[in-house]
DNA sequence: CATGAATGAGAATTCATTCAT
DNA sequence: AATGAATGAATTCTCATTCAT
């Protein structure tokens, strides 16, 4: 069951969602269709698996949000950075998901709920940081988080596109710009 | 034709372009298969010709951004709020192309091309503005101007699937978001 | 249709509905795969479909039943006689259909309704009959009615295990039971 | 083996001989499948060792038939009557064996000869039963005898369909009516 | 130009059966 | 003896695409 999921990583990655079929994770997986649906009732379901993986990984990253600031009071440059890293290493390890799951969330209930959760989680996490930043009068709170979350998570993906890695630099300035937005 | 445009936007609205079929278009669109591939030669060809005016459309909000800023000089608060409104609008209007855009990028070399495009088309823009800021020795300008569509766009889609409208409030705190980090 | 219709008659007359498969069916009619499920959605459709023309043509058999006695009053043995070889050759023609019918309609609650309304055309026809009867008094109609049909269904089934024709000789049998148990 | 024969019984009424899993068997029996396997070689395999217990029941129903009228002579409406109380029995309990014995006859061999015998067994007790009676010039005993038994199995089957249980004004009438057309 | 019935390649799914433990 | 995970052959079913009208 770990080494479907593990393949059906490694095809969604491969070919996408769509184009993959159960075929593939089986090959992948080295074993027979018959042991597939032993597992899963289908490739959604087993979406459904991986997407629920992906949510449990992601509430590690809201509780790290919620870790008092190094300085404490309000978070510094170098606690923002920190986080940005971990959301990179996050989006890295579940890019191939994301896509089928935004796509996917309009039509499967399941998959849309555990995507509300799983964002406002962050985002939740992230309002609670702003509330304790300083000068933020002007900012929606919840607004703001989930424009942080957009902003990286999106960011990604663009940055596939067009072909460019995200590096050190590019954090470096993802870190700025949040960090002038929400805590200066 | 427009009848199948229109019908196809439709369809991947209300079930994603994956699970829309060429039958879903053409029951909507009250005509016939035989008359779909009269125009077009299959379901990609069709996204590709409603991704194709997207991007023109991109093209214009691009344009809008390159205007002089209201006070020449560093762009103010209203120039930034003006544009968001406008990115608004432009999503709004295509947000259901956008996600199979994305998924089939991966696959598909001619729509990987029109993102690229797009995407380049609106970050170029927004990079030059980034110029026109002070105090932006820390931003690495590319970067900035990536994070920016990204957070825009995603920004509407989270709120979608959180049930939130994105209403003028939350467009202001963008605004101030991006004003603060570019411009400030 | 009603070519795949009549294939599944010849069908599941030589393997009976369990072991023919739609392939079957479709090589039968000539057709594809594609344009059996254009008209049915699975075989038990098609069944039904197949199910509902008997019961139609069961109607005729009740109607015919209804028809005043030759010589009015009590049915003749000839009126008995003629009933019972126009129930012989409805048999004859949708003997194929009526063992996965039975087994079926456990299952299936279309089935079953159809089963029944059938079942109670006839026997109902029957009991009115009865009622012309003399001397019927230590008869329950209702129960008399379906014990004919049941014993005309199934002396059918049973000769044809036995490999025993229906002949003559026993449709006469056949009617001087059924005449001397309900008129005489 | 008893547990596993017991829960196809079970089983076969539930959901009829074709729709049953040799997983529902397993799980009803509370066993694995492995263990179906020790015992049985297939579904039908199964079927037919039911069947054959069937065939013994039926054996004791023939002999009860065979013993001599409670008057000598002319077997009584009470004889008749005796009888079918306990053909009725009969069937209650083996019912979920005669729908899938009847269609799988068709097709399997050993089923068939089986049913054969069985049928065989009582429709010749029957039919000497018959020759003991008077006035029975214009009947076919073997004819007769059939008749019997598959009105008896039919009405059964049928009362079953249109859900009306068989209560003793049901078996009253159909000893009158058997009765009346044999032995009067 | 428009139609929609027909096609069949390809994908999903089931389930009897095996076999290592 | 008993188990039940694994197998894969056999089937069902879908849907893009064609083509005669």
């Amino acid at each position: 069951m770990r080494r479907l999921l593990d393949a059906a990583m490694i095809a969604f990655d491969q070919r996408g969602y769509y184009d993959t079929r159960i075929n593939d994770v089986v090959k992948i997986a080295k074993t027979s269709h018959g042991t597939f649906y032993l597992y899963f009732s289908n490739k959604e379901d087993l979406l459904r698996a991986l997407v629920t993986e992906a949510g449990a990984h992601a509430q590690d990253l809201a509780d790290a949000l919620d870790r008092p600031p190094e300085l404490g009071g309000t978070p510094q440059w170098s606690d923002v950075r920190g986080w940005i890293a971990a959301y990179s290493d996050h989006w890295i390890r579940f890019a191939p998901l994301f896509r089928a799951w935004t796509d996917l969330a309009t039509i499967d209930p399941s998959l849309l709920e555990i995507l509300r959760q799983t964002l406002t989680l962050m985002s939740d996490a992230l309002e609670r940081q702003i509330g304790l930043g300083a000068s933020n009068h002007s900012l929606d709170p919840h607004t703001a988080g989930l424009a942080v979350v957009a902003m990286l998570d999106r960011f990604h993906t663009m940055s596939e596109f067009l072909g460019q890695p995200v590096d050190e630099v590019a954090l470096d300035t993802l870190a700025t710009m949040i960090h002038r937005s929400l805590f200066e």
